[in-house]
DNA sequence: TTTT
DNA sequence: TTTT
C-alpha cells in the first residue's frame, strides 16, 4: 500500500544499459550504501543494493552515472522470484527507482579508462539522453543467478 | 550513506520470536505490500517483504502483531550473504525495522482460532512487553533458504 | 534536490476543496501527527500539519477523506511566502502531497451528523470520483493568515 | 504516529549554534531544495527549509557544514507556534534532524573569509567536536519572526 | 509459500 | 483552532 526507498551510497561498477524485447530501455546498477555503525570486529561494512530504472530514466543513468560516482536513488523495493535451471525457486530483491539523483557530476580523476565524459544536465537526475552502449560481460552481475541468463522481459514493465 | 525504507501492507501470517545465543529477541515476519498498478494480465500484485525486528521492539511486534494487521515499518533495507549446502552464495535481502506501527490493534472478528487477544498499547508501536512464545516449527519460513535452518547470530546484532 | 516526506496522523477536520479560477481542484486539510514522546509535563502531543493535493487526487480525498481518519500521506515539503495586509512577509509550510492512502476507509459509527457514506475504492488511494462540493466558510481555514483570504492562484500548481 | 522527512539541498548560510538556558547545543540551519520543476514563468524554484539539530549533532553541523556545501538531512516535521508581540499566533514549521550527511566534505575553494577549515569525520554525519562560534547577528534568520528574538528553550528538547 |  |  505504500513503498518508499531512499538510499545514498557509490555505484559499484559503470551501470548495465539494456533493452527490453519490445525496445524498452532498461539500466541496471549496484549501489553500495555504508552502514551507520561497523560490525563487531569493527570493519566498516556496506549493504550492496541492485537497483533498476526503466524507459527515459534508464537512459539518463546509463549516460550520466559511474563506477564509485555518490548517488541518490528514490523509489519501491520489489520481490521477484523464478524457478532456477535446478527447480529451485529463487528470489531477487531489487530496488525499482524513479527518481534518481547524481550527487557528483564529474568525479576529479575520472575512472581511468578512456570513457564517456559527458556533463551532466544542470541538477542532475533529469535529461533525454541516447547512447549506443559496448556490449559488456555480464559475469559478475548481482542480478543474475549464475548460469542463468538475466530475466528482462516486457512483462517486468513497471508503472 | 542513508539508508532508509517506509512501507505500509498487512502481515502474511503471525510474527516468529525467537532469541539469539547471548538472549537477545529478534522477531521476523514478511509484509505484503501491494503494487500501485496491476500487472499485464490485469491481477492486482503485491511485494513480499521480509522484516527483521530486534530486542525491545521484537517482543512488542510478537505481542501485538498478527497475521493480516495492517502495519507501518519504518527501517533499512540489509542485504546479507552466505553460503548454502551446495557452495552457492545466496543473497537474504531484509528491511531491519527500528519503528513498527500498529496500524490495527484489534481486528473486528479475530485471527479466527484461539490466539492471544491483547490489546496494543495507547497508539502502537511503544510499549515493554515481555512473552513466552511456544516453540514453532521453521518449516515455511521465508527467511530459510530450504534445507538449511536459519542463520540468527550475534554477529547480525544490528546498532 | 531531493523532497520527500511521509506522514501517518488523523484529519483534524473534514477536507477543503476548492477550484482554482481555471478550475484545477485543490483540497486542503490539515493532519494531526503524535510526536513519539511526551513533553517535559507528561502530555502526549502532536504536530498539525497542512497538506495539499491537485487535480485528481484533490478530488479523490475530498471524496472519501474524513474529520479523524486515520491516513498515510506521501509528498514534500513546500514553503510558500506572501506579503500580508501589514507588508510584513508571512512563510507558510505545507506539505504539497502525491499519494495518499486511506487506512481506515469506513469508520464504525461514522462522524455522527448526516455526511455522505460513500466507500473508498479497493486499497484506497486511487480513484476517479467527481463530486459537487457545497461552498463552505474558510473562517477557520489553518491555511490563511486570519483576515486575509486563503491565496489559491493558477500560479502555485505544481508539476 | 509517523513522520519522516528526507531532503538533499545546499545551506543558504554558515550554521547557527547556540545553547539552551541549561546548556545544550542546537543548531540551526537553513537547506534549499531546488524543485523538480520550473515555475509558469521558467523560472529554477527552491524551498528553503528551516532544520534543527540537537546535542551532538549539533556540534557536528556547527563544525562541519558551511554555506552552499551539499547536504542531506533526515527527520521529522515539526510545527511550533507562539504568542508574537502583537498578540498573534505564528507558526513555525522546521524539519527536526536526526540524521545529517555532508555530500561535499571541503568544497572546492571554500567560502572565501578565513573561517575554519575542519576536515568532515570519515563518512560524514558522525563526530564529537565543540566550537565556540562567534556571535552574529539574526538579523535575517528565517527562524525568528523580525523585533522577536528567537526562541530556544529547554522545553524545545526533543526525544 | 503468502496479506485484504 | 485542531485528530484518536
Amino acid at each position: 500500500m505504500l513503498n518508499r526507498v531512499i538510499l545514498i551510497g557509490r555505484l559499484t561498477k559503470d551501470p548495465e544499459l539494456r533493452y527490453t524485447p519490445s525496445g524498452v530501455a532498461v539500466t541496471q546498477f549496484t549501489i553500495a550504501v555504508d552502514r551507520p555503525f561497523t560490525s563487531q570486529g569493527g570493519e566498516r561494512e556496506a549493504d550492496f543494493i541492485p537497483v533498476v530504472t526503466w524507459r527515459q530514466l534508464a537512459e539518463t543513468c546509463a549516460n550520466y552515472l559511474r563506477k564509485g560516482r555518490l548517488t541518490a536513488v528514490e523509489g519501491r523495493i520489489q520481490v521477484r522470484n523464478y524457478e532456477n535451471n535446478e527447480g529451485k525457486r529463487v528470489y531477487v530483491t531489487e530496488v525499482i527507482a524513479d527518481n534518481v539523483r547524481f550527487l557528483e557530476s564529474n568525479r576529479e580523476g575520472g575512472s581511468g579508462g578512456g570513457g564517456q565524459r559527458e556533463e551532466a544536465p544542470f541538477g542532475g537526475g533529469a535529461g533525454n539522453a541516447s547512447r549506443s552502449n559496448s556490449p559488456r560481460s555480464n559475469q559478475n552481475d548481482p542480478f543474475s543467478d549464475d548460469g542463468k541468463p538475466i530475466d528482462i522481459s516486457d512483462d517486468d514493465l513497471p508503472f
